[in-house]
DNA sequence: CTGGTGACCATTA
DNA sequence: TTAATGGCCACCA
């Protein structure tokens, strides 16, 4: 219970497009603005991850910038959280970064 | 109502 | 290649 805060009905809609990526693949807050049906939104997407309630089962951790990098300031706590995750999905970073050529999802946003 | 803010992005130089 | 800029708009005080 403990309806405190209502859940925003933008962060329903953005948290429902994340949980559709799938495991081993990552999208950009962009494409994850588009697939909520709030294109060029970007920075709502980066502000519901934010607002993230913890034990919500949103795999927010496939959500990285359009430079396939972790969007969060290095050493903190939930940056350290997320690459471990990816690389636990199987993810390999180049450069500091994700190959979105071939990791990026959906694959047709990526591969054109 | 107003103004500040942001886990962003594309464009420009 | 990097750096600066404007746009986007829901949320919150």
């Amino acid at each position: 219970m403990n309806p405190d805060r209502k859940i925003p009905k933008v962060y329903a809609r953005i948290w429902g497009a994340v949980k559709k990526i799938p495991r081993g693949r990552v999208s950009t807050y962009g494409a994850v603005a588009r697939l909520a049906g709030l294109p060029g939104q970007a920075r709502l997407v980066g502000y519901a991850m934010f607002n993230l309630p913890e034990g919500s089962g949103v795999p927010w951790h496939r959500v990285v910038n359009a430079r396939g990098k972790i969007s969060l300031p290095p050493g903190r706590e939930s940056a350290r959280r997320q690459l471990a995750l990816l690389k636990r999905e199987g993810h390999r970073f180049v450069g500091g970064k994700i190959d979105l050529k071939s990791a990026g999802w959906p694959v047709r946003a990526f591969t054109r």
